[in-house]
DNA sequence: GATACTTTGTGAACTTGTGCACGAAGTCGT
DNA sequence: ACGACTTCGTGCACAAGTTCACAAAGTATC
């Protein structure tokens, strides 16, 4: 199979949600133009980005909801054990442990780590928080854990080394800053900051520029 | 002065903040090349870009960082008053109350609000929860002001459509559903479950496939 | 002031992504 | 079984974005 094209692959993950919700409503099939219309997006790319996948349509009648969710599945590897450690108990740290949204969504949360001493050892959510001397247990535990950072932005390029070190292969950064991947690793960057900035932008232009960009691709 | 293309505007704000460290740093001015080094893209992109907010710098020296970082602010219309409004006060909205990195940032708290009858009044980080039908109000304040959704994925389009009416021209939506964009407002997405699973497929994908693209599109 | 050096700004080639349009392949009704 | 109809899969042209490469424009030194 060829190699799947990356705006591709950031728009599996967006398919795949419609067809969840589309499967609870007792969809058996769905159309491409109707997958495309409840994601927003062409029609045309749609089946483009699905043939990737596979040939798994029927013309006539379109594709199987369950099939296709179970195919997108796995390629995008969800049918693995994915829990992530969350490094840096501040707010935002503090926040996403106590935010259900992980777990629910098939991310459940492996361990929370701090290097602060004070924090070591105190229970949040269930779950009781440890030092980052711990990693290479936990990752040894949890082969597939995905990092996510939310200390300050000083201590980011450290942890990712250390996660790095410890043998995690994917990050996701909420630190704003550019991290320098460690080699074998794959990092994303999630800046609220950056999202309002682009929002303001556009709205100060929007007077003179009519129009205004689907703006979709922000994750 | 011509359009901005959208991916350079998504670049403007990681620009401004690596010219705010460096400007803390003292540094005066800065070339192409260190900055494109610092925020990890290519020196001919990043002049190409800063080369559509204007002419602005000395050829042999590079950029004067101060300056820069006041034509960016500019163009990206932080000079304004910016506050959001956060609609939705479940877990993920809660977390980002307490959370004060959008006010650190320039993007102060306005209101919290729910259609929760028993949160309605309550006092969070500061500020008392009000109704949805408090939304004229507050827009009639702060004209600028952005909406963040964080209700469940099923009242997202009704709060979007009410921000839309009373007013509101930007939304950052967290519910992970695709919003139909009120006319004449900007949404932008932001969905944690996508990224991780975007990591996850290139994780998987990792053994066949040795290249590991570089992500930092992902905001 | 002339020469060597640095760095910008941008035209042009190249790569990636999008959307159309249409043949291929199936279903459905008769 | 056959024709009408639906929908997929994909080749192709076009648009957007990236990178190269180099002239232009400045600084620094003697």
């Amino acid at each position: 199979m060829r190699q799947i094209p990356e705006a591709t692959v950031a728009r599996l993950p967006v398919y795949l949600r419609s067809l969840t919700d589309l499967d609870n409503d007792q969809h058996i099939t769905i159309s491409s133009e109707q997958l495309a219309e409840s994601v927003g997006v062409n029609a045309a790319k749609v089946r483009k980005d699905l043939s990737y996948l596979g040939s798994f349509g029927t013309r006539g009648v379109g594709y199987d909801v369950k099939f296709l969710i179970n195919q997108m599945s796995r390629a995008l590897g969800l049918n693995r054990d994915c829990p992530v450690i969350i490094v840096g108990l501040g707010n935002l740290g503090l926040a996403l442990s106590n935010y259900g949204g992980f777990e629910e969504r098939g991310f459940p949360v492996a361990a929370l780590v701090d290097s602060d001493p004070t924090k070591i050892g105190r229970s949040i959510a269930g779950h009781t928080v440890v030092g980052l001397d711990s990693l290479s247990c936990i990752v040894a535990e949890h082969p597939n854990v995905i990092g996510v950072i939310t200390t300050p932005s000083s201590a980011a390029q450290d942890v990712a080394d250390a996660l790095g070190a410890a043998g995690v292969r994917s990050i996701l950064n909420f630190a704003p800053v550019v991290i320098n991947s460690p080699t074998g690793v794959s990092v994303r960057k999630v800046d609220l900051a950056v999202e309002l900035q682009i929002l303001s932008f556009y709205d100060q232009h929007r007077q003179r520029t009519a129009r205004i960009p689907d703006v979709a691709k922000g994750a």
